[in-house]
RNA sequence: CGGGGCGUAGCGCAGCCUGGUUAGCGCGCCUGCCUUGGGAGCAGGAGGUCACCAGUUCGAAUCUGGUCGCCCCGACCA
């Protein structure tokens, strides 16, 4: 491709809105232009880049055996109805009318497949003979995000590979888990991503046992947990927090009611009755699918609603209102708590909670509080779980060594989903019995254009982007500095026959521009290799080399440059390949430990 | 959905508070000259219903009300 030729706008100052770097070095880099909130255009430069990752994803899915087929984006709502995630996904599904007359919803834009799969699978899959299978596709999901954010990593509309196993029992399901987990290392192994696997919480997607890829990232959304000791990492919605010394309980006075007056949060309320907030405990009312339920936790922790969703049993679980809350507690939000109200609503009390001597919580009665209620004692109506989202320094559950925290973006998803679905779908086989007994699923997801933005996000500088070798719009471009001077045209036009002979991607930068511009542009743009061609060069039979991860350039004779540069280039890929080789042994060779 | 900010040329911004000829500046773009190894210089030029609607006023980019859009923080979340 000749620069001249293409669409490549770059940008020299940054757009105002840009504050992730990935984002605004896509826009300065001229791959990438926003439509609307959420949503992307992605201009010929970013769309090779899409398109690398897109071969990436491909190739290890077809190399995992997984078949590639094409879901429609638009669904019947009855689909949705029939698994009943039509309300549980609640304003995140974009709803369609098309029956050209009022009324509610008739369709809905997918935001993922589970549905029209399993639908394609109750048709389709009849045999245990027919298993294990795994299906997937690469297309556009749809969400409603509330909230679109920094630039294409979370945008209302984007690109997943989702996958889909089906597999007659759970040591089926779960080779092929384990099938697509080794895919996806692959694939991020591929990229050059500094990726961690952590243990996730499987969400409204359903089942049982998750695992996501996480690229660490200053601006990445989630946070993980994870220990050096022995390595156990999760998500926070998931990680689980070792055990926790109780405090002694000693022979304790009763608790006592004591006026706070005004005093409405914990801060308030520890203030002024002059103990810590780790001594006190705030007492939350969630709707639990249109059941009140109250979460006890201590006053200087977070709740974890995943953990909470989790042993209450609910498929939705959203904060009360306060109006509600008022006429279970008899007070409002502020001096509400836990006592005496076992038999009204279901109570679970954090661990840390449970840990402790005594506690201060609401009264229940509008401007009081309770101290010195002993849990022990006091709050013996409560199940005691882990509900709170773990803090750096909390004990690993494993080893009890100190954790640590830190942030990533989700780039991959994987999940046994068991038979959530088949069961909702009534999508059964028949198994070697004759016995009609329902599929058992997984599902594996992608997020293709998060791809690009974790590249960018840990491979930038100064300058511009640095892009992976295998994600790169270009390999190599090659810049002939005087496009008026006919040796150097001529010598750049082979360099640029040998490399495309050689199936190598090459932008020729043929512009009239100074050579400034043209370097600016190159780091910017972020391609891997630069081939320089200058009159000065070719005057002492040289060509300059620079690759955009290395300081300084070199020069190469110019008689045999194009076997030189591609020699480079070659040993360049291999050097990746083989470390993807050992990555891949060495976790072989963990399974096998 | 709550809080904050912003909307003036493709991009970055000034002008608005204190209303008044033809709305400016830098980058980019076009033409010419010149220059040619890290975003040069000079000269000329094109490009804007000042987000939209309504109001106040002799007169609105500027004041008032509303609407829409975008960004950030939070809530929410595959």
């Amino acid at each position: 491709m000749r620069w001249s030729n293409a669409l490549i706008p770059t940008l020299k100052e940054t757009p105002a809105d840009a504050v992730a770097p990935s984002h605004s070095l896509l826009l300065r880099a001229g791959m990438v232009r926003q439509l609307g909130a959420g949503t992307y255009t992605y201009l010929p430069l970013g769309f090779r880049v899409l398109n690398k990752a897109i071969q990436i994803v491909r190739e290890e899915m077809d190399a995992a055996g997984a078949q590639e087929l094409l879901m429609p984006a638009v669904h019947p709502v009855e689909l949705w109805q029939e698994s009943n995630r039509f309300g549980i996904m609640g304003e995140i599904l974009m709803k369609l009318n098309l029956s050209g007359e009022g009324g509610g919803p008739t369709h809905v834009l997918g935001p993922t497949h589970e549905e029209v799969i399993t639908d394609v699978a109750r048709d389709l899959i009849k045999s245990y003979k027919q298993l294990p299978l795994t299906l997937y596709q690469i297309q556009t999901k749809f969400r409603n995000e509330a909230r679109p954010r920094f630039g294409i990593l979370r945008t209302r509309e984007f690109l997943m590979k989702d996958a889909y196993s089906f597999d007659a029992d759970v040591a089926q399901l779960n080779q092929s888990y384990d099938a697509m987990y080794e895919a996806y290392c692959r694939i991020f192994d591929r990229c050059g991503f500094p990726y961690v696997a952590v243990e996730a919480e499987s969400g409204p997607i359903g089942g049982d046992a998750s695992h996501e890829f996480m690229v660490p990232c200053a601006i990445g959304e989630d946070v993980v947990i994870h220990c050096a000791k022995c390595s156990y990492a999760a998500n926070r919605e998931k990680a689980e927090i070792g055990q926790v010394a109780a405090a002694a309980a000693g022979e304790a006075a009763p608790y006592q009611e004591v006026a706070t007056p005004g005093r409405k949060t914990i801060r308030e309320v520890c203030e002024f009755l002059k103990l810590p907030e780790a001594r006190s405990a705030k007492f939350l009312i969630y709707m639990a699918d249109d059941r009140p339920i109250g979460a006890l936790v201590r006053g200087d922790h977070e709740l974890n609603e995943a953990k909470l969703r989790r042993v209450s049993k609910a498929e939705r679980l959203v904060p009360a209102d306060p109006g509600p809350i008022e006429k279970i507690a008899g007070a409002s939000i502020g001096s509400i708590g836990p006592i005496n109200l076992a038999q009204k609503i279901a109570v679970y009390m954090d661990r840390s909670v449970a840990a402790l001597a005594d506690v201060v919580v609401g009264a229940n009665r509008e401007g009081f509080h309770l101290t010195g209620v002993v849990p022990a004692r006091d709050l013996t109506h409560g199940e005691v779980h882990d509900l709170r989202n773990a803090e750096k320094d909390d004990p690993c559950p494993r080893c009890g060594s100190a954790m640590e925290l830190s942030q990533g973006i989700e780039i991959g998803h994987v999940f046994k989903l068991g038979t959530k679905y088949s069961d909702a779908l009534n999508a059964t086989f028949l198994n070697d019995k004759g016995a009609a007994v329902p599929l058992i699923m997984g599902c594996y997801g992608i997020g293709v254009n998060r791809i690009l933005a974790a590249a960018v996000e840990t491979g930038h500088d100064a300058n511009g982007i640095i892009w992976p070798l295998n994600l790169a719009p270009y390999e190599v471009v090659l810049v002939p500095l005087q496009v008026q001077n006919a040796a150097v045209m001529e010598a750049a036009a082979l360099l640029e026959q040998q490399f495309t002979e050689a199936g190598v991607d090459v932008l020729v930068d043929d512009r009239e521009q100074r050579p400034g511009v043209k370097f600016k542009d190159a780091d910017l743009i972020g391609i891997p290799l630069r081939v320089v061609v200058g009159e000065r060069g070719l005057k002492d039979g040289t060509i300059e080399v620079k690759w955009r991860t290395d300081e300084a350039a070199h020069t190469v004779p110019a008689a045999n440059a194009g076997e030189t540069i591609l020699a480079e280039l070659q040993a360049r890929h291999a050097a990746i390949a083989e470390k993807c080789n050992e990555r891949r042994a060495e976790r072989a060779a963990s399974r096998n430990r």
